[in-house]
RNA sequence: GGGCGGUUAGCUCAGUUGGCUAGAGCGUUUCUUUGACGUAGAAGAGGUCAUAGGUUCGAAUCCUAUACCGCCCACCA
């Protein structure tokens, strides 16, 4: 293959992947080879949803964890990459009953069984769009052992699991509160429903009560819900409270009803909130609820599942919506001259996360875990540190989060997902049996007929399973290496993951976590369809290229906090790429012209050699250390100085001097190795098409060290710092020219004329006499180099040689006033006074022989 | 109400146990048809590290307080 002017991602990309692919390199080597002993490496991938497409934030996803991957692949680690496939349950349910409406029909003109088929037909046609995007992204994972969350091992699991925790009393059939969504028509768990601030008000309610007494004819009650008071079954006050304390136990005549109720002392009644008296509506708020359950109060339903009121409300407003009841009770309220007047306020309301809709607190039969004993477990793995979490914080949080965890409602009223395996008695409601003949509506099991539960699991309750059922083909895998996930999914993912593996493997799923942030638009907004503002990822990968998109996303992001997109990062990534491209360019065509390689590693082009080799070691070192941490943003910035302002500007540009095939061949192989894990394509492409290099890079081992001769990197490091100044000089004189560089007891400068020519494009590099040096000096210490300038501008230049004078006085001055101060000679580390006295001694002697280069001038 | 994060160059952000002149990319200024790359080369400019105290020989970094921005959790009706 011949090498183009610029790398067209476009052009390569796809059969690059296709080859990894068809060459089995996704797959782990023990797989391959029974007999494999390397460390295993394991990364669950969080399971995109089959049905979508991926958005930015899977972009990164897959970026760090195919870094990952990619990384402990080159290291030669058995490594695996799990890819899956959600069944996503309520977000594709949501999409699928939208279509079901476009086409006039409702979930309810189909049995579920039928529902559960149309769906499945539907994501299957959908599913491989996601996985093309996946391999868009370069995600080296796992082909043959994606695992879609309805597969049979899956629920199998789920299954067993819930048998064993059926077995245990840890699952509960309960008549509790659920936050329901009346739009979407099934149940949450708390977790899922998104509370948001209002603007609201406040009114206040006079309830009459039963018997008036003496001093009190009434009771004034504070409710931002009018229209559950057709549901109310108690006035609590607080039992401290002296304005209530003598009706505590007395009858309140419930207005709009013909109900007596009773007031009752709870704690729950804030004594200086509102009026101190609250309205008890158990059936529809959790408060009340709780309340509702010490004082055994009756609940009545007045909200029903349709989002109207019911006719236990009322005849009156039976049917009406609660909006609609709400205005209704206060204009009947006010008719009966009952109102005490309204305030506003701000409060938090819970809402559907997928269609805003009010959550609706409402009492329902649902499948319960009894989590405490599973938090408690987690809680105690956790603070004995054997999870390690990336930002460490999250450890804390998520501690924090387990110790006030409720029970968790895994029941769901959506067709599609895993049945429940729990069936009915037909003649006694109360008599539940776990069995798992789901594919039958009625099972036989004692000679009693039972009923399949109608609702399926909570997808959060098989995908926190997920590390234990993906490596299930091999022991040596788990626990896995890293749960790589967004920070948005510490409580809802990792948390359940951590207390589900302790229970059923009795072993921790992962050994550590790192967690990313949000991806946020280029002003640091929230990414959302109604803004307008969504970056797709796939759109970028063809403009500027996979690679680009990687390196730009990991760009300036630490672990956990939410970074904007930054395009001017992926716009400088995919130029690096260019750039390596072109440096390949330029390396095969000097082997093409040179095949046999002359003299290396000595002479004076070894200055050169040895700083690239100890800059590669530099770099090497390093980057492990940096991937050790997860720093993915430091380990992109220093691959990135190295190949364009280490290796292309340096080390390659005095290399057009000496051509030293071999050495060139050589260190380019290394490079593209430790930046194929950040620019898989790129990098391979450059491998393919290298006339030298052989089999598939993504396969190569991690580079070793090398040796070198310190000496003459640091001779090259000076030589760096002579060009730069010259060309500084050159720069910036009147007139911009080029002059001799002349130099006199200068071993340095007598060794490298021609590189200092090179680098400089200098006429000439002349040694002279110490009497015959004149014109520019150099302010090197250690160096004796004159540009040699006419007088004129010389003359002209004063100013510019005053100035650096100026600041160099005050850099001593710095130095001087750190050494005067005794406790800091006393108390700081002895290398770094050293240092500070060896750099004041340099520029002292500089100075002076400045000072009398203004003399002459 | 509780908890967490942020505030560093015009923009987006790095800066690990305190250490020498605080870095990167983009943008910006000047110069350059050099044996690959103009998606380039070279040289620059640009920062009272939010504010106020404190600890220290030494603070962007540690401590305390304040301000502003953002996120998460929680039942204040």
């Amino acid at each position: 293959m011949k090498f183009s002017k610029a790398y067209e991602p476009n052009e390569y990309e796809t059969d690059i992947y296709a080859l990894w692919e068809q060459s089995g390199a996704f797959s782990r080597k023990s797989e391959k080879n029974p007999k494999d002993k390397s460390d295993p490496y394991t990364i669950v991938m969080p399971p995109p949803n089959a049905n979508g497409n991926l958005h930015i934030g899977h972009g990164l996803t897959i970026a760090l964890e195919d870094i990952l991957t990619r990384y402990h692949r080159l290291r030669g680690e058995d490594t695996w990459y799990i890819p899956g496939a959600d069944h996503a349950g309520f977000e594709t349910w949501v999409v699928y009953e939208r279509k079901l409406e476009a086409e006039g029909k409702t979930r309810f003109d189909y049995t579920r069984d039928e529902l559960y088929q149309q769906v499945w037909d539907f994501v299957h046609e959908q599913r491989g769009n996601m996985e093309l995007q996946l391999r868009a992204l370069g995600a080296s994972c796992d082909w043959n052992n994606l695992v879609f969350a309805l597969d049979q091992k899956v629920v199998d699991t789920v299954y067993d699991t819930f048998g064993k925790f059926w077995k245990r009393g840890l699952i509960y059939r309960g008549k509790k509160l659920v936050n329901f969504c009346t739009k979407h028509q099934t149940a949450f768990a708390d977790i899922e429903v998104t509370h948001k601030e209002e603007k609201g008000k406040l009114w206040k309610i006079a309830y009459p009560l039963a018997e008036p007494t003496d001093s009190m004819t009434e009771i004034v009650i504070a409710t931002t819900r009018p229209e559950t008071l057709l549901g109310d079954t108690a006035v609590a006050v607080n039992e401290e409270d002296p304005r209530y304390k003598d009706v505590i136990g007395k009858k309140i005549k419930l207005p709009l009803t013909n109900r007596e109720i009773p007031i009752i002392a709870d704690e729950h009644a804030d004594m200086n909130y509102g009026t101190g008296a609250v309205k008890i509506t158990p059936a529809h708020d959790q408060n009340d609820y709780e309340v509702g359950q010490r004082h055994d109060l009756k609940m009545i339903t007045v909200i029903g599942f349709d989002g109207k009121m019911t006719e236990e409300a009322g005849e009156k407003y039976a049917g009406l919506t609660t909006k609609e009841c709400r205005k209704a009770v206060l204009n009947d309220l006010e008719e009966l001259g009952l109102r005490r007047g309204e305030e506003d306020i701000v409060h938090e309301v819970g809402h559907c996360y997928k269609c805003d809709t009010v959550i609706e607190p409402l009492l329902k039969e649902q499948w319960f875990v009894d989590m405490e004993p599973l938090a408690k477990k987690a809680i105690e793995t956790l603070k004995a540190g054997k999870i390690k979490f990336h930002p460490a914080n999250k450890q804390k949080v998520l501690i924090n989060y387990l110790e006030n965890l409720k029970d968790w409602n895994i029941s769901r009223q959506i067709p599609w997902g895993i049945p429940i395996p729990a069936f009915q008695n037909v003649d006694d409601p109360t008599d539940w049996i776990y069995d798992t003949r789901v594919n039958e509506p009625e099972i036989v099991s004692d000679g009693k007929t039972y009923r399949r539960d109608p609702d399926t699991f909570d997808t959060w309750f098989s995908s926190s399973q997920w590390p234990y059922i993906t490596t299930s083909d091999s022991d040596k895998h788990f626990p896995t290496s890293v749960m790589e996930t967004g920070a948005d999914l510490l409580f809802q993912w990792v948390g359940r993951m951590i207390m589900m593996s302790l229970f059923v493997k009795d072993d921790i799923p992962f050994k550590e976590v790192y967690m990313h942030g949000m991806v946020l638009d280029e002003h640091g907004q929230k990414m959302s369809k109604s803004k307008g503002n969504v970056i797709n990822p796939i759109e970028t990968v063809s403009k500027y290229g996979s690679d680009a998109l990687r390196l730009g996303l990991i760009a300036s992001r630490s672990a956990g906090v939410n970074q904007a997109f930054s395009v001017s990062k992926v716009i400088a990534s995919r130029n690096l790429c260019n750039k390596l491209w072109n440096v390949s360019r330029l390396i095969q065509n000097i082997v093409d012209e040179n095949p046999e390689n002359e003299n290396n590693g000595d002479g004076n082009k070894a200055l050169g050699e040895n700083w690239i080799r100890r800059e590669i070691n530099r770099t090497n070192k390093e980057l492990v250390k940096l991937m050790k941490n997860y720093r993915f943003a430091e380990a992109g910035d220093m691959l990135y100085d190295l190949v364009w302002n280490k290796y292309a500007d340096w080390f390659l540009e005095s290399e057009k001097l000496w051509k030293s095939t071999d050495l060139l061949k050589d260190t380019l192989e290394k490079v593209l190795i430790m930046l194929h894990p950040f620019a898989p394509f790129v990098t391979e492409t450059i491998w393919q098409a290298l006339s030298w290099t052989e089999g598939l890079l993504i396969n190569q081992k991690w580079p070793e060290l090398y040796k070198v001769d310190e000496e003459r990197a640091k001779n090259f490091d000076e030589i760096i710092e002579i060009v730069t100044n010259v060309r500084s000089h050159f720069q910036s004189l009147p007139g911009s020219g080029l002059y001799p560089i002349a130099f006199h007891d200068d071993q340095l400068m007598y060794e490298n004329q021609l590189l200092i020519q090179h680098l400089t494009k200098a006429p000439s590099v002349p040694q002279i006499k110490v009497e015959e040096a004149k014109g520019l000096r150099l302010a090197i210490p250690g160096h004796n180099i004159y540009l040699q300038i006419p007088e004129d501008i010389h003359k002209k230049y004063k100013a510019n040689l005053e100035d650096r004078i100026l600041k160099l006085g005050q850099e001593i001055n710095t130095l001087e006033a750190r050494l005067r101060n005794p406790k800091y000679v006393e108390k700081a580390p002895k290398e770094l006074v050293e240092e500070t006295r060896n750099s004041l001694e340099e520029k002292n002697g500089l100075i002076a022989k400045m000072k009398a280069e203004l003399e002459l001038v």
